[in-house]
DNA sequence: TGAAAAGTGGGGAATTGTGGTGAAAATAAG
DNA sequence: CTTATTTTCACCACAATTCCCCACTTTTCA
């Protein structure tokens, strides 16, 4: 399971190099996406096949289930790893997460989250700050 | 299976070329028709006969799924790949895609949406808009 | 402290995308 | 029916991008 945080580099050609110890668990194949709070999901494959059936599944019909497939499966992209392990993240990927020089990577159990490391710095404050409002919100899912 | 978004030009004569990525799906033939929200839809033709024989089977009595029916089936165009990889959009079709010199190649799992490139901007940030309900929207798909 | 592994950067070959030209086919005109 | 004109298609050539490999630096771990 991925855990942890990492600090890496973009480099000028879009390159992000992918912890080595997860790289373990990404043999068979990764795939990114837009996440949430403007940062980047990456699954292993497998992963990503059950949630790209379900939305695959969704009816065409309506205005906003179409839209979100649009979203998430136009959003996504099928990454490969070069010999260093590192992976390229197509231009629109890099837009949306407003990703710069450096790079936060951190394992959320089952995913990874790609953040600039700004927003990563400030998204840590500002829920800090409020950890005891969300820890009484977290009472509602009984943790 | 076709993810990801892609920027390619259309030249004078209509041609398109198809992201090398996703030719390989589409060596036993492909067919573009009329999509929903003014993009076209290109399918592997063995989908493609999977969606026809869906089509011809709705109910002949209501009135918008014939006229859904009709511009699916009619709409219809097998193309072909040249050497380089491209097909040519039929007239008719880049008229009703409003296709001007850029166009966005998206991949929605089981096809390909067509989109000029300024309707496609204006539809995403229609619906990034809305989709801070993404979340929500993941909650419906047990995600 | 030394050796191995991990991360970063860059150069060059191969692939991909784009534009164009000429032959063949289709259509229209004489 | 023949000829002229337009359209379509196959092929060629260039430009841009991507990918693969090599080299160097930094970090990790014995």
């Amino acid at each position: 399971m991925f855990i942890g945080e990492y600090k890496h580099t973009l480099d000028s050609k879009g390159r992000l190099a992918v912890p080595a110890k997860f790289r373990a668990l990404l043999t068979d194949g990764a795939v990114v996406t837009k996440g949430l709070d403007n940062c980047l999901f990456l699954y292993p494959k497998n992963e990503w096949e059950l949630l790209a059936k379900k939305l695959a599944a969704l009816p065409i019909s309506k205005a906003n289930t179409r839209a979100f497939a649009r979203m998430m499966l136009a959003g996504a992209s099928a990454v490969d790893f070069d010999s260093q392990g590192r992976i390229v993240l197509p231009e629109y990927l890099r837009e949306f997460g407003h990703l710069q020089k450096t790079a936060v990577i951190a394992g959320l159990y089952d995913r990874l989250e790609i953040w600039d490391e700004a927003l990563w710095q400030s998204y840590k404050n500002e829920t800090e700050q409020k950890s005891g409002d969300i820890a009484e919100a977290l009472g509602e899912l009984e943790i």
